[in-house]
DNA sequence: TATCTTAATGAAAGTCAATCTCAATCAATT
DNA sequence: AATTGATTGAGATTGACTTTCATTAAGATA
């Protein structure tokens, strides 16, 4: 699914302006990033990402930070903890989705399965419990790694 | 469901042995301060606790490594990772089940949905992927926290 | 039982992701 | 342009967890 950069920041300017916070240079060069990273990341990664593009330099401190924020706001999510690491995903424009991790060599599998988050609504009005988020993360081996030996 | 403990125990001593562990005082002492805890648990409250029970010290270093000792046996499992938190569980004599999980006042709510885990299977057939284990964690707001204002 | 071998333990140091502090800077309003 | 207050960066700090290594204890052997 294809999104408008251009339309997804001003969502994030309204969002920014709604919250008395400033639209700063930092943040529309990480949600531009993001939008075109196009894979699963960790933060450290995006520090280091950010540090090579030499136009601009934006701390490890307003990374964590914006990240925080781009969450808040939507267009990211953590989608697999694991080892005191956390994956994210920046998710505007991808229909939601669950993780098969192999525990092996690392490869994540992504899946839709309409009926799993159906019955996920289900159990929740079982016990009146209002969703706000899940995840849903399938460690395992896949393919690949079981033909190896 | 009721575990026969020494049972247990005896399992827990042949899986020592088929791994030339040893089978030491402080081993034994977690996996019965464990049997009997009957809640969701951290690792600091668990070295907290066996510290308070005066009798027998068993350091920090000790509960971490045979926490993780007990995970592989499968006695234990991490059943939510949420603000760099490992919440674990001891499942000896449990049935599978998943969480609900309140951002609001931390309440745990434990559901069983064969349903759920079949279509998982299914998925997991689909990708040619052999799972191991999973964890299925869903975040929102209880309906007592609802409730308040 | 005494002796021997080797794994387990405890205390402290180390690691690493994530957060905090605070002076300097920048956005936005007037 | 001046003012106000949020944001930033650098480095310090936190907190969960792991590692190191000298000492202790399990358990095999005689
Ligand atoms: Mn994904
Ligand atoms: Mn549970
Ligand atoms: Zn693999
Ligand atoms: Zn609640």
């Amino acid at each position: 699914m294809k999104v408008n950069l251009n339309q997804l920041k001003d969502e994030f300017k309204r969002y920014l302006k709604r919250r008395n916070m400033k639209i700063t240079q930092s943040r529309l060069d990480l949600i531009d990033l993001l939008a075109s990273y196009g894979r699963h990341f960790e933060v450290e990664e995006l520090v280091n990402w950010v540090a090579s593009r030499t136009d601009r330099r934006v701390s490890r401190s307003t990374v964590y930070r914006t990240i925080k924020l781009l969450q808040e706001f939507g267009a990211i999510k953590e989608v697999i903890k694991q080892n005191n690491r956390t994956i994210y995903e920046f998710v505007v424009g991808k229909p939601h989705h669950d993780h098969l991790v192999c525990v092996e060599c690392g490869k994540i599998i992504e899946f839709v399965n309409e009926d799993i988050e159906n019955l996920q609504d289900e159990v929740c009005r079982e016990y009146d419990f209002e969703p706000m988020n899940h995840r849903l993360e399938i460690f395992g081996i896949c393919s690949e790694c079981r033909k190896q030996t």
